[in-house]
DNA sequence: GCTGATGCGTC
DNA sequence: GTCGGAC
DNA sequence: GTCCGACGACGCATCAGC
């Protein structure tokens, strides 16, 4: 009652998970600047203390009472306390890469879950995946680390991958994610068994090494972990030639990765997304993804939409494709749209609306949408991969999809059809 | 004690 | 994870 | 170029309802 218009409307977005201020830990770090120089200049002390501290919290109560550079000052990695990972960008093209990055490390890029291992000798491992959260519990793996490392303690950057029982190949992603889990641990283990592909060492026996280049760290790396365990270092190749990067990034997805991770060289570990150290590349115009070719689905209903999407009226769709006389939902559409193309999908869907359910749509109860929308409407539709669905009615999904292009040239006759789309799903092996 | 719905966190 | 928009 | 918040599938954990 005592909070005005304004500040009701973000307490009350507190509870309910969607706050949407507009602006995040970063542009906090941009306002811890701006309080004590009334500009950006101390937002470079500021970030590498955050990405070693993500706590704008503390960093704010320690830069109010002590000013920027004396809270700012020798904070660096300690084992055992989670550090910012460092991401990935995108670059289209190999020649870019170098142009960017000059020499270049590429390895291949593996579908698991990023894990940074925290090792001290006879007092603890801890895993802490990008997002920080300890999930140590779900690696008793880890508790042999001392026999496969030559340091009294470290902090290791890698993919945790499983390993498939029967084929004794790595699993797919959906697989090692049924070791997320509290309870059973130990059962499921034995059924699916974890390989940590360690590619970085940001910390050694108390030695920053956030500093050292990249090939630097390597070979402390290579001089750290022991072979035999199932702790393994991801195999790299150092190259400077567009060329040699297009031609191993099409031998890594032919043998299943999927794609490659191309690291600068001579640059340091930095935590975040930004500066052109470590770029991706899973699918782009130079050669094929797994989903190399785009799918034609029919529009099935959509959401009203919520925060930004609100005021367009969609938020996501729900689309599926043909099995006989039947429509089957294989995925939700989300993204790929720009905002005037939402209006526009909008426009065409508010007049296909039907009250109920058309009968040729199987939709699995959750899928169901705010509005129905009668077999009209061909959206063509990109995606990383195909997934066996447990939850779409046509049994399989798309993993990352997303809008390409409305098909006004194709009417729900013209649309994929499951056969074909399982026929992509076996292509992909 | 079971089941479907929802929440949370990974990609 | 992907994507588009604001700056 | 960077930052932000729309939204995706899916596996496990938890909870409400029976």
């Amino acid at each position: 009652q005592n909070l005005d218009q304004l500040s009701v409307k973000f307490v009350a977005r507190i509870p309910v998970g969607r706050l949407r201020l507009g602006f995040s830990d970063k542009t906090i770090l941009d306002a811890l600047s701006w309080m004590q120089t009334g500009d950006k200049s101390l937002k470079p002390l500021l970030e590498k203390a955050y990405q070693v501290l993500p706590d704008v919290g503390l960093l704010a109560r320690e830069i109010k009472e002590n000013g920027v550079e004396k809270a700012c000052q020798g904070i660096v990695p300690v084992v055992g306390i989670p550090v910012l990972p460092m991401l990935s960008q995108r670059i289209k093209s190999p020649s870019e890469m170098v142009e960017k990055m000059g020499e270049v490390d590429v390895e291949p890029k593996l579908d698991g879950l990023r894990i940074l291992i925290h090792f001290v000798r006879g007092k603890f491992v801890k895993a802490f995946t990008r997002n920080l959260n300890e999930t140590s519990h779900m690696f008793p793996e880890l508790a042999k680390i001392d026999k496969f490392v030559n340091c009294s303690s470290a902090i290791f950057d890698c993919e945790a991958v499983g390993l498939d029982e029967k084929t004794k190949m790595m699993a797919n992603f959906q697989t090692t994610m049924t070791r997320r889990r509290k309870h059973d641990i130990g059962e499921t283990s034995k059924k699916v068994s974890i390989d940590f592909f360690i590619f970085d060492i940001i910390s050694k026996d108390g030695k920053n090494l956030m500093d050292k280049n990249y090939l630097e760290r390597r070979k402390v790396l290579e001089e750290t972990v022991k072979k035999g365990g199932p702790f393994k270092l991801v195999f790299h190749e150092i190259t400077k030639s567009p060329e040699r990067i297009n031609k191993l990034y099409k031998k890594r997805i032919s043998e299943g990765y999927e794609g490659i991770m191309v690291k600068k060289v001579d640059s340091g570990y930095v935590p975040g997304r930004t500066g052109w150290r470590w770029v991706k590349m899973k699918q782009g115009e130079e050669a094929q993804g797994k989903l190399a070719d785009t799918i034609d689905v029919v529009v099935m209903g959509y959401t009203q939409g919520r925060g930004k999407r609100a005021s367009f009226g969609v938020g996501q769709f729900l689309v599926g494709v043909k099995d006989g006389d039947k429509i089957k939902t294989t995925s939700k559409i989300g993204t790929g749209l720009t905002d005037e193309e939402f209006r526009e999908i909008e426009r065409r869907l508010k007049n296909l609306r039907t009250k109920d359910k058309p009968k040729e749509y199987e939709v699995r109860k959750n899928y169901t949408p705010d509005f129905w929308v009668i077999p009209s409407l061909i959206v063509e539709i990109a995606a990383d991969e195909i997934t066996k669905s447990p939850t779409h009615t046509a049994g399989l999904a798309l993993r990352f999809p997303r809008l390409i292009n409305f098909r006004d040239d194709k009417d729900p006759s013209e649309a994929t059809t499951l056969r074909e789309l399982e026929g992509l799903f076996d292509l992909q092996k």
